[in-house]
DNA sequence: CGGCGTCTTGTTGCATACAAGATATAAAAC
DNA sequence: GTTTTATATCTTGTATGCAACAAGACGCCG
C-alpha cells in the first residue's frame, strides 16, 4: 500500500491561514497543531476527501514525528469534527449522513445569521479586507486553481467572522465550513463557484451599506443555495438506496 | 500531593475493581469520552474552577487510567477550549481574559439567536420537555443543591438546541456554556439564578405560541443580563487594573 | 538579612514496546 | 466451485520509559 494517496504536506502553503502560530513552524515539533492544520487545510482546498483513510503510521511518516504526536493531533480533530476513529481499523475523514448534513448546514446558517444580526456593522478597513478576499477568490475562478478555489470560497466565511473581530466565531466557522465543504465533495454539489463568488459580494455590499439585516437575509439566502446544491442521492447513501429499491419490488 | 482539590469522580469509582460490572461506561478504558465528560459536568457544575490545575497523574489514577488516556482526552478537551496546557508545567481549566469572555458571549448570542430565527419552531412535545427542564431547574433553586442549579441553567441551552432536533448546535452550545460558567465563576457573575429561570421560562412561552422572533429577542436580552452580570473588574485582571491604577497618578 | 547559583524533585513531551483486534490470504473441506 | 476455517499481516489501543524542562529548596556568599 503506497502513501501516496494521501497528499497532505506538499507545500508551505500559509496563504490564509487562520492560525498563523510560528512562522517557521513547519517542524511538527515545534508548532503541536501543525498536522491539524494541514489535514483542515487540505480538506478546504478538496485534496483529501470525505472518507479517506489517515493511517496513524502514513501520516508519522509524512511528518516525521512518532504515531504519539499523530494521534494527539487526531484527537484535536475528532472534537471537531473533521475526522472519526474506527476502532482498530483506523482514522477516517468524516463522511457525514444526509441528516448530519443538514444540520450541519442548518447549525452554519443559525450561526451566520446571528453573527450578522447582532453583532456591529464592520468599519470601512474591514470592508476592503473583504472586498480583497473576494477578488482573490475571482482571481482563483479566474486562473483554475481549483484547490485555491475551493479554500478560499470556503474560507471567507471563517474571514468575515475574523473581520468581525471574533476569534471564537471565527474557529467555530472553520470548522463548519471545513465539514460543509467535505458534506459538498461528498455529495457533488453543483454549486457555482461564480454564483458563490458573487453572493460574497452582495453580503460585503449588504454591510458597506450598513444594512446588516439584508446581509444577513442574503447569508441566509446564500446558504440555502449551498444546501440546494448538493444532491443528497449520490453518495454513501447509495447503500440505502440500493436496499430501499430492492426491498420493494419483488419482480 | 493531595489530590484533595479535584473533585471530578465524585462517587469514588474504584480503580481496578475486576468484580463489579460496570453498567456501561463507568469504566474510562470502555468509554473513551467519559473523562470528557466527568471534566464538562464537573465545569458545568461549578465543581472545578477556571484556572485549576488538572494534573495527568492525579486523573490517571482517579480514572484508574495511564496517562496515555487521560492526555487523549486533554487533547480533546484543548479542541473544545475548555482546558489549556502551559508547557511542561501542566493543564488548567481556561481562564478567559475580558475580551476573549466577551468574544465567548457573544459567539453564543450570535448562535442562540440565529438558531431561534432560522429554525422551524418546535410542536408541543418539544415545549413540554422544556417546561420540565424549568421546572427542574426551579428545583434545584428551591433546594439549594448549588451543582445542580448551576447545570441546569446551563444545560438549559443545551436542551434547547436538542429539543430542536439539532445535535451539531446542542454539540457547540455544550462547550460554550462551558466556557460561559468557567466565565461566570471567574468574574463572579451575580446574575441572579430565578431571573434567569424566569427568562428560560419567557423564552419557552414565545416559543409555545410560536413567535419565535420574540423568542429570538428575549435570548438576546437574556444573555445580555448574563454578560452584564459580569463583574469584568474582579478576577484575573486585577493585575492590569493595579497597573493602570499605578500609572496613572503619581501622587 | 537578602540575593544568587546549584541541586532536587516533580511534571509534561515524545517515542517505543507490546497487546488486542480486524482484515486479507491461503488452505481445506464439502 | 463455494464455503468455511486457519493463519498471517497490518492497524490501532494502552502502558511505560526516559529525556527535557520548570519551579521550588537549599546552601553560599556578599
Amino acid at each position: 500500500m503506497s502513501p501516496e494517496g494521501v497528499v497532505i504536506a506538499e507545500r508551505p502553503l500559509r496563504a490564509h491561514s487562520p492560525c498563523m502560530r510560528d512562522p517557521d513552524g513547519n517542524d511538527a515539533h515545534k508548532n503541536p497543531h501543525l498536522i491539524e492544520d494541514r489535514i483542515i487545510h487540505a480538506a478546504l482546498s478538496g485534496r483529501i476527501a470525505p472518507g479517506e483513510r489517515l493511517g496513524e503510521k502514513e501520516l508519522a511518516e509524512i511528518f516525521g514525528v512518532s504515531r504519539t504526536l499523530v494521534r494527539e493531533a487526531m484527537m484535536r480533530l475528532q472534537a471537531r469534527g473533521i475526522v472519526e476513529v474506527s476502532a482498530r481499523r483506523g482514522w477516517f475523514v468524516v463522511e457525514p449522513s444526509v441528516e448530519e448534513a443538514r444540520h450541519t448546514i442548518d447549525a452554519r446558517r443559525a450561526l451566520e445569521v446571528g453573527m450578522l444580526v447582532t453583532i456591529s456593522q464592520p468599519d470601512t478597513g474591514m470592508i476592503r479586507a473583504l472586498r480583497e478576499h473576494v477578488r482573490a477568490e475571482q482571481k482563483a475562478i479566474a486562473g483554475g486553481d481549483r484547490g485555491e478555489r475551493s479554500y478560499l470560497l470556503g474560507h471567507f466565511h471563517v474571514c468575515l467572522a475574523e473581520t468581525l473581530g471574533n476569534p471564537v466565531l471565527a474557529s467555530l466557522l472553520q470548522d463548519l465550513t471545513t465539514r460543509t465543504v467535505l458534506i459538498a465533495a461528498l455529495y457533488q454539489s453543483s454549486h457555482d463557484a461564480h454564483e458563490s463568488c458573487g453572493e460574497h459580494g452582495g453580503i460585503i455590499d449588504a454591510l458597506e451599506k450598513g444594512d446588516t439585516t439584508e446581509a444577513a437575509r442574503l447569508m441566509d439566502v446564500h446558504l440555502r443555495h449551498v444546501e440546494k446544491a448538493l444532491n443528497y442521492r449520490s453518495a454513501s447513501n447509495r447503500l440505502d438506496h440500493l436496499k430501499a429499491a430492492l426491498q420493494g419490488s419483488s419482480g
